[in-house]
DNA sequence: CGCATTTGACCCGCGC
DNA sequence: GCGCGGGTCAAATGCG
């Protein structure tokens, strides 16, 4: 357990990287999914989650859940998802993911783009599958898995721009993940989970090769003179966007270690979220779990999208770390399985 | 040297 | 059929 405990440990705190998100967060007081016929399933599951946490029963649970998502066959049977959320997936990071179909991929990180040869997603925008799940900016966290930016756009009606990040611990894995402010709520993020992950969630810094840098804000990169670069919140930090930034911002990143997560408080967290101490990030991560806001999509136009509601009180839990403790195990044992 | 990030351009899906 | 907007690619650049 030591063992896991450290990889887990390491992940966690990287995860946390931007911050962790306040137990006692408002924000993290509920779960929400929508309603939609496409998720019933998990909705239900989700909506059990605080029985599952309840009870020892949900260690089983969570390591099928967790299953889904990773070593998962692109052509496997929805179902399986469906009935397994994948509570770490993308989320890992503690956020209590909806899962979804699992036809989300098409294109492959490789495959060059030609006009002939369809390398974007030739599956209909609206078909996608997505889990979106809504944190505090402040709160922002990343999940387990390594995510490599490979794009930014500003999106229309919203001033914040869009992060898109896909997996990088796997070539071939399609996951990915967007970021965005909430228009509606600055103080929100929505990061929206596509595709599954085909393969077990990296449990340390060598394998996710040079994952995740953290680079300063500031000045950062490239040329030199970004002109907008995340930073949201923090007028020091060269942020020309309003606040957007966080939205790309918050990159998720991969697990990081400690030096990187100091990078990174700066500059990716926003916000207010005075950087928090590494003892604390557990129960941070933990509570995010917890008390993640989670909307389950569909539609991909509408990406946020009222949810729906399945409200779970994160009351129960404000002991996180314990409950992490079990949810990380349960979760290597999923790894594990899957990935031998 | 390798990898991540940034960004403009390109491509495609969708609505009208 | 056209235009808009979103999503992805790839070159450039910087950092460890």
């Amino acid at each position: 357990m030591d063992d896991n405990n450290w990889d887990l440990y390491a992940v966690v705190r990287g995860c946390s990287a931007g911050a962790a998100p306040p137990v006692n967060d408002p924000y993290f007081s509920s779960f929400s999914l929508s309603n939609n016929d496409d998720v019933d399933g998990e909705m239900e599951r989700l909506l059990g989650f605080p029985e599952l946490m309840g009870t020892s029963s949900y260690l089983c649970e969570l390591q099928q859940l967790c299953q889904p998502f990773y070593a998962m066959e692109p052509d496997e049977e929805p179902l399986q998802q469906q009935q397994l959320p994948p509570l770490l997936a993308p989320a890992a990071s503690l956020l209590p993911a909806v899962a979804y179909s699992g036809q989300s991929q098409q294109q492959s990180s490789q495959s060059p783009r030609t006009v002939s040869q369809p390398s974007r997603s030739k599956r209909r925008k609206n078909q996608q599958k997505k889990v979106v799940s809504q944190v505090p900016a402040d709160g922002v966290q990343s999940d387990l898995w390594a995510w490599r930016k490979y794009g930014q756009k500003p999106i229309k009606g919203s001033p914040y721009p869009r992060g898109y990040y896909r997996c990088s611990s796997s070539k071939g894995c399609q996951a990915r993940k967007q970021v965005e402010r909430s228009s509606a709520d600055p103080g929100m993020l929505l990061i929206t989970y596509t595709a599954e992950h085909n393969h077990p969630i990296p449990t340390h810094r060598s394998s996710l090769a040079g994952s995740t840098r953290q680079k300063l804000p500031q000045l950062a990169a490239k040329g030199g003179d970004r002109d907008q670069l995340p930073s949201p919140g923090h007028p020091s930090s060269s942020s020309p966007l309003p606040s957007p930034i966080a939205a790309a911002g918050l990159s998720p990143k991969t697990p990081l270690t400690e030096d990187d997560r100091k990078g990174e408080e700066g500059e990716e967290e926003d916000e207010e979220s005075p950087t928090m101490g590494n003892v604390d990030m557990l129960e941070e991560d933990s509570a995010l779990f917890l008390g993640m806001e989670v909307l389950v999509q569909p539609s991909p136009t509408g990406a946020t999208e009222t949810p729906a509601t399945a409200t779970l009180s994160s009351g129960y839990f404000d002991e996180g770390s314990s409950f992490e403790d079990l949810f990380f195990r349960s979760q290597w044992l999923a790894i594990t399985d899957a990935a031998i």
